[in-house]
DNA sequence: AGTACCACCTGACGGC
DNA sequence: TGCCGTCAGGTGGTAC
């Protein structure tokens, strides 16, 4: 489930949990997972080691290691992170374990392995090597006006793109654009100062309430596009049925009434 | 620059 | 019950 909501509750799940504790070991159960080094490497570079802090830029989550560099974590479409105790059931798909001497062990659990686990030198550094866009809950509005206005596709395909803005992704994509009343497919340059500032501001209210929830969908208020995405439901707001279409090859569900 | 399509993976679900 | 196609909250590559 992660988009930068899911990913900030796995940072601060990870800052609650992990931090200031060595790593024992560390374990692959699958490494496919592993970008751009080899488990060995990887190892040698954890082990001894503590988490001194975390960050997160976007869709990606890192980790700090005392010494230098960080831990990066990517999850894909079905990726999380757990925490538990030796003599605990290792949860399902878990591809990485780290297991600290106090015990207990942090698991890398990811389903459909698409995500990924990688060793950054700096988190600015990875941002440029990336060309990821800024955050979406660091950008002013200001700045977002001016990445956006002049841009030549649509809406939702440009918010979508992480090297636009690092963050939304196809559900809260489609709930800030729901909120806003604007139709995904519309373009940006037909999107008025005034629409992108409420965009903008809807964006950060989206994001920062879904956080209070813990990204928990079913937490979310009924009022919410997302609690209604399934073929055939009515808008939650004026009870047209919902309509559903390819954008950017994702899934989109909009309201065609309040939506233009 | 933008778009369209494929690929990477596994699991859940609906239809037959 | 079982098989099969389709789809899923992401990203990267390629071709137009």
């Amino acid at each position: 489930m992660p988009e930068l909501p899911d990913v900030e509750i796995f940072r601060q799940y990870l800052d609650s949990t992990s931090l200031h504790q060595q790593v024992q070991k560390v374990v692959f159960l699958n490494r496919d997972i592993l970008w751009r080094i080899s488990p060995a490497k990887f190892r040698s570079i954890l082990d001894g080691k503590q988490f001194q802090g975390s960050a997160r830029h976007g869709k990606y989550a890192f980790a700090g290691l005392d010494g230098n560099g960080y831990l990066g974590f990517h999850f894909g479409m079905s990726g999380s992170l757990k925490y538990f105790k030796a003599g605990d059931e290792i949860p399902v798909h878990t591809r990485m374990l780290i297991r600290f001497v106090n015990g207990y062990y942090l698991a890398y659990v990811s389903v459909r392995k698409l995500g990924k686990l990688f060793i950054a030198k700096d988190v600015g550094t990875f941002i440029g090597e990336q060309q990821l866009g800024p955050d979406a809950l660091a950008i002013d509005t200001r700045a977002f006006q001016s990445i956006f206005q002049n841009r030549r596709g649509s809406v939702k395909t440009a918010l979508m793109n992480q090297q636009v803005l690092a963050g939304l992704g196809n559900i809260y994509t489609d709930e800030i654009l729901f909120q806003s009343g604007i139709h995904p497919t519309r373009k940006c340059s037909q999107v008025s100062g005034k629409e992108w500032k409420l965009v903008h501001h809807t964006m950060r209210t989206v994001l920062n309430a879904a956080i209070k929830k813990r990204a928990q969908p079913e937490r979310f208020p009924a009022s919410y596009l997302t609690s209604h995405r399934n073929a055939g439901e009515d808008c939650p707001r004026c009870g047209t049925q919902l309509e559903i279409m390819k954008v950017g090859g994702r899934t989109t569900y909009f309201c065609p009434n309040d939506q233009h």
